[in-house]
Formats: C-alpha cells, sequence, structure tokens
RNA sequence: GGUCCGGUAGUGUAGCGGUUAUCAUGCCUCCCUGUCACGGAGGAGAUCGUGGGUUCGAGUCCCAUCCGGACCGCCA
C-alpha cells in the first residue's frame, strides 16, 4: 500500500513517472466513457483520470471513498491554477477501493454547508477539511518551534500531575473523585502554578510544559473547559529577564510562521492601560483613546453629569472621526443598548456636523460644548460619545464601545500585531460582592518590594510583579515574579484572609518548602489556543482545538459528560442529590 | 446565575393563522470524452426540536422544556 506521492506533491517535472497515489474521492465529474475524481488526502488534492479505454469500465465511485490509485502523470491541456498541483493529472492503470463512504451529512470541503454544531457531532468528518486540518498543522508548527527554542535556551520539560488538590481560591475545579479515599477528591490543574514553582525549589532552573489546564467556568467564544497553556517557569530572575525570553520566542514564531519581524513589544503600565482604553489588554491596532472630561463638567447645570461628579463618579469621552452622517438614530440606539451590558446607565453622544446634534445636544452649555471641541480636537462630521459612571462602569462600558466601534467602522488593520507588556497590576481589586479587596491574581503572586508596607493597611494603592502580554486585544499570557521567601508568602496569605491554619492546611507543603532555599523565580503561562487563534485569523477557539467542547462544555461527537453505571458510583462511595432530595 | 438569537427534507434556508410547505445544494436514475463550482433531463426525500395550550384551523400565536450560539456575571 506504499504510496510513491502524496497529493500535494506532483508537479510538470514529474510528468512520465508512475505513481501510486491513496486518499479520499473528493469530488467526481463523470461522463460517458471517462470520470475525473479529486483525490485529496492532508497534503492536497490531484485530479486522477479514470479512461474506460484503458479500465475497460469505469468505476462507480462515491464521495469520500478510499483508493489507492496507481497510474502515470500526464500533463494537463489546461492547468488548473488553484491546485498546487493544477498543472499535472494521473491516469489511472490500476485502481483498489479500500472502503466505501455513507453520504456525508455535510459537505467535506473550505465553503461547507454544515453548522458548527453540525460538524462537532461529526468532527472526524470536519477535520478532513483542509481549512480546518491547516489550523491543527499549525498549532503543531507552533509547539515545535516553542520546543525547541526553549530546549536551546536550557529549558527542561517537565510533566506535572493531572490528579492534583484542589485550592478553593479562584476558578471551580473540575473534580475527581478518589476510589480509595471516599469522600476524598483530587482536582484536574487550572495550571501546574505550585508544582512549576516546587520545580524551582527542586532546583531545575528553568522549565515548561506543554500542559493541559482545566476550569469548569462557563464558556465564551474564546474559552474551553480545558486548553493547553505554554508554562514557563525561571529561576533567579526579574522581569525584563523573562521579557526577554518571551519576547525572542514570540519573533521566532511569527518569523517562521508569518515571516513577520516584530518590532520590541511596548511597556505600558496598567493603570495608564485602563485610564487610555479602558481594558487590561487593549487592542493598540488603532487609536481613539479614552479621555477624562470630568474637568469639562465641573459646574455643569446637567443633573445627570452633575450627580455622577458628585459622588466620585468621572466622565471619559470617546471620538470618532468622519462617521456622524454614517449613523442613523436607530445606529445610536443599538449602541445604547450595547453599553448597558457593561452596566453603564446610558451613553451620551454629541454629533458636530454645521451644527451640533445629538442626545445631550440640549442640555448641554454652549459653553461646554465648545469646550469638549477644543480639548478633544473634534472636526466635522465628528462623533464624541461620552459615559458618566463609576470608574469601573466607564472603563469596561467605553473600553468595550471603542473597540467595537472601530470593528464596526473596520478601523483595524488586519495584518498588524501590536503587542504589548501591561505591568505593575494591583495586587487587590475591590469586590463589589463580598465587599472587600480579593487578590487579583494567584496568591503566590510578589508584591512590589515597595509596597510590601501596604499589603495589609493600604490595599487600594499596593502593586504587584505581575504583568499580560497582551495582543490585538487578547491577553496572550499572564505571569509574575513569584514569591519565594516565607515570611512574605504567609504575610500575603493573612493580606487575603487566609487564617495561618486555614494557610497551612491548603498550602501547608508549599511554605514549608520554602523554608529550605527556595530561589528567586517567576515564570508566564501563555494561551496556546489564542496565540494559535491570532495566528491563523479566527474567532473561534473552536476552530484551533481538535475534538472542542460546545458552549455548554459538552462534547457533541461522543456525548460526555454521561450519565455513569450505578456501580461505578458506589465504588467511589457517591450517591447523587436527586432534584426531590 | 442572567440577557438575547436560533431550531422547517441529508445540508443550508423561505414561509410568521388557511399554501400541494419555498428555493438552493446534496442524494438516486438516465444522457454527455476533457471536466476542474462540469453541463442537461427526471426522481425520491420534511412526525416543521419535544410536550402542553389558544383557535373551526398552528412551522406560524402563548406557556413549558430540550438542544445549539453570542454576550454579561464568572474565569484568584
Amino acid at each position: 500500500m506504499n504510496r510513491t506521492h502524496t497529493n500535494g506533491e506532483l508537479r510538470l517535472s514529474d510528468v512520465g513517472k508512475e505513481v501510486k497515489l491513496v486518499g479520499w474521492v473528493a469530488k467526481k465529474r463523470k461522463f460517458r466513457n471517462i470520470l475525473f475524481v479529486d483525490l485529496r488526502d492532508r497534503y492536497g488534492i490531484t485530479q486522477v483520470v479514470f479512461d474506460e479505454e484503458i479500465l475497460g469500465s469505469i468505476p462507480d465511485l462515491r464521495n469520500e471513498y478510499v483508493l489507492e490509485v496507481s497510474g502515470v502523470v500526464l500533463k494537463k491541456e489546461v492547468a488548473n491554477p488553484k491546485l498546487k498541483t493544477g498543472e499535472i493529472e494521473v491516469s489511472i492503470r490500476e485502481f483498489e477501493i479500500l472502503n466505501t463512504a455513507k453520504t456525508t451529512p455535510f459537505m467535506i470541503q473550505d465553503e461547507t454547508d454544515g453548522l458548527e454544531d453540525l460538524r462537532l457531532e461529526y468532527r472526524y468528518l470536519d477535520l478532513r477539511r483542509p481549512i480546518i486540518q491547516e489550523k491543527l498543522i499549525m498549532r503543531d508548527r507552533v509547539t515545535g518551534i516553542i520546543r525547541n527554542f526553549l530546549h536551546e535556551l536550557n529549558f527542561i520539560e517537565v510533566e506535572t500531575p493531572i490528579l492534583g488538590k484542589s485550592t478553593p481560591e479562584g476558578a471551580r475545579d473540575y473534580l475527581v473523585p478518589s476510589r480509595l479515599y471516599h469522600g476524598n477528591f483530587y482536582a484536574l490543574p487550572q495550571s501546574p502554578q505550585i508544582f512549576k514553582q516546587l520545580l524551582m525549589v527542586g532546583g531545575l532552573d528553568r522549565y515548561f510544559q506543554v500542559a493541559r489546564c482545566f476550569r469548569d467556568e462557563d464558556l465564551r467564544a474564546d474559552r474551553q473547559p480545558e486548553f493547553t497553556q505554554i508554562d514557563i517557569e525561571m529561576s533567579f530572575v526579574e522581569e525584563k529577564d523573562i521579557f526577554e525570553v518571551v519576547e525572542k520566542m514570540m519573533k521566532k514564531i511569527f518569523k517562521d510562521i508569518k515571516s513577520i519581524d516584530l518590532p520590541k513589544f511596548k511597556v505600558i503600565k496598567y493603570v495608564d492601560a485602563m485610564e487610555r482604553y479602558g481594558s487590561d489588554k487593549p487592542d493598540l491596532r488603532f487609536g481613539n483613546e479614552l479621555l477624562d472630561v470630568s474637568t469639562i463638567f465641573k459646574n455643569t447645570e446637567f443633573t445627570i453629569f452633575k450627580n455622577v461628579l458628585e459622588n466620585g463618579g468621572l466622565i471619559k469621552a470617546l471620538v470618532f472621526k468622519d462617521i456622524a452622517d454614517q449613523l442613523s438614530k436607530k445606529d445610536f440606539e443599538k449602541l445604547q443598548n450595547y453599553v448597558k451590558k457593561y452596566g453603564a446607565k446610558a451613553l451620551a453622544y454629541l454629533k458636530y456636523q454645521d451644527e451640533i446634534s445629538g442626545s445631550i445636544a440640549k442640555v448641554l452649555s454652549d459653553n461646554e460644548k465648545e469646550e469638549l471641541k477644543a480639548k478633544l480636537n473634534i472636526g466635522n462630521n465628528d462623533v464624541v460619545f461620552m459615559i458618566a459612571d463609576s470608574y469601573k462602569v466607564v472603563s469596561a462600558a467605553l473600553g468595550a464601545l471603542r473597540v467595537k466601534l472601530a470593528k464596526d467602522f473596520n478601523l483595524i488593520n488586519q495584518d498588524s500585531y501590536e503587542f504589548a507588556w501591561i505591568v505593575d497590576f494591583p495586587m487587590y481589586e475591590y469586590s463589589e460582592e463580598e465587599q472587600r479587596f480579593v487578590a487579583a491574581h494567584h496568591p503566590f503572586t510578589s508584591p512590589k518590594i515597595e509596597d510590601i508596607d501596604k499589603l495589609i493597611d493600604d490595599k487600594a494603592n499596593c502593586y504587584s510583579r505581575a504583568y499580560d502580554l497582551v495582543l490585538n486585544g487578547y491577553e496572550l499570557l499572564s505571569g509574575s515574579i513569584r514569591i519565594h521567601n516565607q515570611e512574605l508568602q504567609a504575610k500575603v496569605f493573612e493580606a487575603l484572609g487566609l487564617s495561618l491554619e486555614e494557610a497551612k492546611d491548603k498550602f501547608g507543603f508549599f511554605l514549608e518548602a520554602f523554608e529550605y532555599g527556595a530561589p528567586p523565580h517567576g515564570g508566564v503561562g501563555i494561551g496556546l489556543e489564542r496565540l494559535i487563534m491570532i495566528l491563523s485569523n479566527t474567532d473561534n477557539i473552536k476552530d484551533v482545538v481538535a475534538f472542542p467542547k460546545t458552549a455548554s462544555a459538552s462534547d457533541l461527537m461522543s456525548g460526555a459528560p454521561n450519565d455513569v453505571d450505578i456501580k461505578q458510583l458506589k465504588d467511589l462511595g457517591i450517591a447523587l442529590i436527586t432534584k426531590e432530595n
């Protein structure tokens, strides 16, 4: 069954050769005495010709039959420029049908008719589509580049446990019941965080892993319950050392995959990113920055603005140039509804045309409108959007609007890749729900040295050595310099509201490890799927996962999750709670 | 936990109170030596997601439920 060539391989220079090909029937075009078949495999498509004069008869082939064919390579009189192999065809002398196939539920081609749920149910057929294969092949290339790159820098790949210990902070764990210890559970790792730090304590110095991670949270178009993180940790480093490794690695990936030479990555402080873009993962492919216009309205008569300012809120503006004539009243209504999702009560807007119109044109003074115009450098046909609310709501709503409008008005260059390190994240964020400060990152993140004194008494102004790398509006990776000092770690646990007892119960082994000479260390976790999504120009994470789950975390193909035999539950000592009790 | 959108031949869709349930594609049969989105003729193919209700009459309206999708919350 040895093929001599793949279906993407034969060229004009192969004319005259005897070849053997294998593959699937992608398409057939039949006449009385001749049959053309597009034979497909992972490498491409080759047209093969079944000629009655040569074979005596024409076989009855259907789409997706699996064939082995032998024949001679001929030059085509009229080439097909759409195929790499379009200048030749193979005239069949012998063939064998290796397998037949039912009619597929959707067309096996890039432009398929099947919708996503159907394609997921028959993922093994969906995987035959070149457009899906390309993405998995790219994913393999990227992990290959990463492995080679890190190995050259003395990193070693270590596998850490999948069955671990549940820690109730953070994302919800996937739990695995223990058969030997009834009532006890393993947790699947949300990330190999503790283990990789212990590898540093263990003296491994430079570690990485292509790590599967699991989070039992609700999904999104860019989130799966299980995903892959390129997990990296280094000893005896500071931020700049880690940035250098990651930056070189990204440059290597973009050079090899996209033939792009990336410039040096920007560095933006978290507070500046929030101020300018309303987001800690800003899309830097376009401008349209947020501007604080509170001072213009400090003596305003407009009660809504006035009240917000009096209650400690602020007013920010977002300007989009030369679009006023393209937005109808209905469009503005849609945008007003859009920002409500983010908690904004309203979206104010002004259209600067021959006259100034818009939702708040009548309630603002001429002076205010002119001041806005001057401060925001507004020209004819520009639109100013404003939201007055708390800092958090203004940032979230106006930040999201900024991205939406840029997309709607095609202001984003799809071929550009704008990286930036976001640094100096706050140590805590305030949880409205719990009415207290909670950890903004995992509890092993080091505070800024100069902020150690603020850990307990001034949480609002305490910053950490955490950083993200953002790319085109996505958080590509997250990392930090870790705490390596037992006392500081204990202090941070305390600051986070973990009693010494709780801390010992949950992380005792970890704290103890720090008493035996833990080196300074830090690292990152890179979201592999997101990187591949960006590289392959898709906004759907399912496209870059071989067997993805739906938005409700089910596998339409296998039917997972499913109920299990009562005997299995008994072995585990588990009884199910039914709705009745 | 919440908001919104969708579910009609194999597939993608039209229909929005009375139709023989639309169109395209796929499928099957026949015709066609050069197609490469082949072409031509004909044919089969739909418990309109499921269960209730309103109505003389329900893909069509209402309620519930299941499934899929997007988003908010969530994702230390």
